[in-house]
RNA sequence: GGCCCCAUCGACUAGCGGUUAGGUCACCACCCUUUCAAGGUGGCGGGACGGGUUCGAAUCCCGUUGGGGUCACCA
């Protein structure tokens, strides 16, 4: 037997951002198919046509692609089984559909809207599991609409859907690979409506028929798609297809563990592009809900690459995981810390760029956007942030003179003589030659030992007119990066402002 | 409610019959330290419950409870 080309899909509907969930779902695909060699691919589910919304496949298709999660066949790329998008297979389904009336699997249903909500209500009301009733199932399939009668309302004209018969009592099992055997009765299920009245399929036809059509050999799908199984399972019974093998994977979880949603906090991915979380993070968080390399490994932090190569369905768990923001913010900080130099600073340098734009500086603009500014400003903010922008954001006086000074540090710091001291000190700032870190902690060392004083005495006020607030990195670093001009500038001018009220 | 799925620290999880139940995040303390981080050390904290099976169960089986999903001409 020759070795199956594997393949997976993920297939969205394009009705507006990409899911955090959805994310994760292609992330599995894409790691499992690409485990093994084989081809990811991304399919478009637009049989909805209400709920289609304009540039959602281009905004899903870049934000996967953001992602790293690159399909080898797509609607944009093509491929040997397109078209990849449902609303242009329209002709197939009807193809298929036909076979199954043909065969007596399925059949016309008139029933208007109205009625089936009546229908329902009345099975409500009388304590039972609302179905559809099969009122339009054929004498010739075990129902009692006459033919003629199904003839006449074709006829008119009549509006209508097309139904699966779910045969009576027949258990239907399947082994999921993940949660493993799982078995269902066919008494549960209803007459799933196949084609709908505007002419297209529903999913649970159209995903079965493209699922075969396209060759996929595994389908990884959330949890929520588990109850639906059976009606698939039949599906490919009627057809006479072997069915793909299945995984379904646990669902994504808001704090109070529901199924994740919209409501409790954001759920699309680009929600958290739009914050700063980098791709890396994303995918390494996302990839950690529900799945682990097992054995004693302790690793947290993984490569896309390294996913890929150690990824295995096997060792992805039973039960939903609470997406939970504060071991992104962690794995965040992880990546910022192992970035490099560059790639951070082709990422900072639009922003800065624009907050000059906005703001007037008394720094060299020149200076202060040069690569070896930036990358000083990022070996000395690198632990600190949270996100890349931060770098431009959480300390601004890197690139502008401070315009207030944080008051409890004014008042925990400053002393009576504070000013006096540091008119004195600014001259000796003056006259350094080098104005390097070491050269300054050694004249403010010099500069207060004789008095008695620590040098904490100095280094907080010192900090506070420099930088406008009482943390941030090392201060002898941080004024030689900020540089002799700017430091004379900010501690002249910060005395005038700062009175001791003390 | 019917059907289906699930169940280890607050969160993510390791464990696949014998472990002082391990790690990460968060939290707390201490250390380092000019601040803030980062880092280091330690701490807090857990197998829902009840029955079996077994010499021995977090681990296997059954039940209960709890949580979730799903019951559309939406996916």
């Amino acid at each position: 037997m020759v070795a199956q080309r594997f393949r997976t899909r993920f297939a969205p509907s394009p009705t507006g951002y990409l899911h955090v969930g959805g994310l994760r779902t292609a992330l599995y695909n894409y790691l499992f198919v690409k485990k093994m060699k084989g081809d990811f691919v991304l399919r478009i589910e637009d049989t909805d046509r209400s709920r289609r919304v304009e540039g959602a496949q281009q905004n899903l298709l870049k934000t996967l692609e953001w992602a790293g999660i690159v399909p080898d066949e797509s609607p944009e790329r093509g491929g040997d089984f397109g078209p990849y998008i449902q609303s242009e297979r329209l002709d197939i389904y009807k193809k298929y559909c036909d076979e199954l009336l043909e065969g007596k699997y399925a059949y016309y249903c008139f029933a208007t809207s109205e009625e089936l909500e009546e229908n329902r209500q009345l099975q409500l009301k009388q304590g039972l599991q609302p179905k559809y009733n099969r009122k339009w199932l054929p004498e010739e399939m075990g129902g009692s609409m006459p033919s003629s009668e199904i003839r006449k309302k074709m006829e008119q004209g009549a509006p209508y859907v097309i139904r699966m018969k779910v045969p009576d009592y027949v258990s239907v099992w399947f082994e999921d690979i993940i949660r493993g055997p799982v078995e269902f009765d066919s008494s549960t299920i209803d007459d799933q409506v196949l084609m709908k009245s505007d002419g297209f399929p529903t999913y649970h036809f159209a995903s079965v028929i493209d699922d075969h059509l396209m060759e996929f050999t595994h389908i990884i799908r959330g949890e929520e798609w588990l109850p639906s199984m059976p009606k698939h399972l039949l599906l490919y019974e009627f057809f006479g297809w072997e069915p793909p093998r299945f995984a379904h994977l646990p669902l994504l979880l808001n704090p109070d563990r529901s199924k994740l949603s919209k409501r409790q906090g954001d759920v699309a991915v680009e929600d958290y592009i739009q914050k700063g979380y980098s791709a890396e993070a994303i995918i390494n968080f996302v990839a950690m809900l529900g799945w682990n390399e097992g054995e004693g490994t302790e690793q947290e932090v993984y490569s896309l690459e390294q996913l890929v190569e150690r990824f295995s369905l096997e060792r992805v768990g039973k039960a939903g995981a609470i997406f939970n923001v504060d071991k992104l913010n962690w794995l965040e900080k992880q990546y910022i810390k192992n970035r490099s130099a560059d790639r951070i600073i082709q990422a900072i340098k639009p922003l800065l760029i624009g907050e000059l734009e906005k703001r007037p500086t008394e720094m060299p603009e020149s200076v202060i956007t040069s690569d070896s500014y930036l990358e000083q400003v990022i070996d000395l903010m690198r632990e600190r942030v949270g996100f890349e922008h931060e770098f431009v954001t959480f300390s601004p006086y890197f690139f502008f003179d401070p315009e207030t000074y944080e008051e409890e540090g004014v008042r925990k710091r400053w002393t009576a003589d504070t000013n006096t001291l540091l008119r004195e000190f600014v001259t000796i700032l003056a006259s350094l030659e080098v104005f390097s870190a070491e050269a300054i902690e050694l004249e403010l060392k010099a500069f207060v030992a004789p008095r008695g004083l620590k040098a904490a005495a100095l280094i907080h006020p010192l900090r506070i007119l420099c930088s406008g607030v009482s943390f941030g990195p090392s201060l002898y670093h941080m004024l030689e990066v900020l540089g002799k001009d700017a430091v004379i500038r900010r501690i002249s001018r910060g005395i005038e402002t700062v009175v001791c009220v003390a």
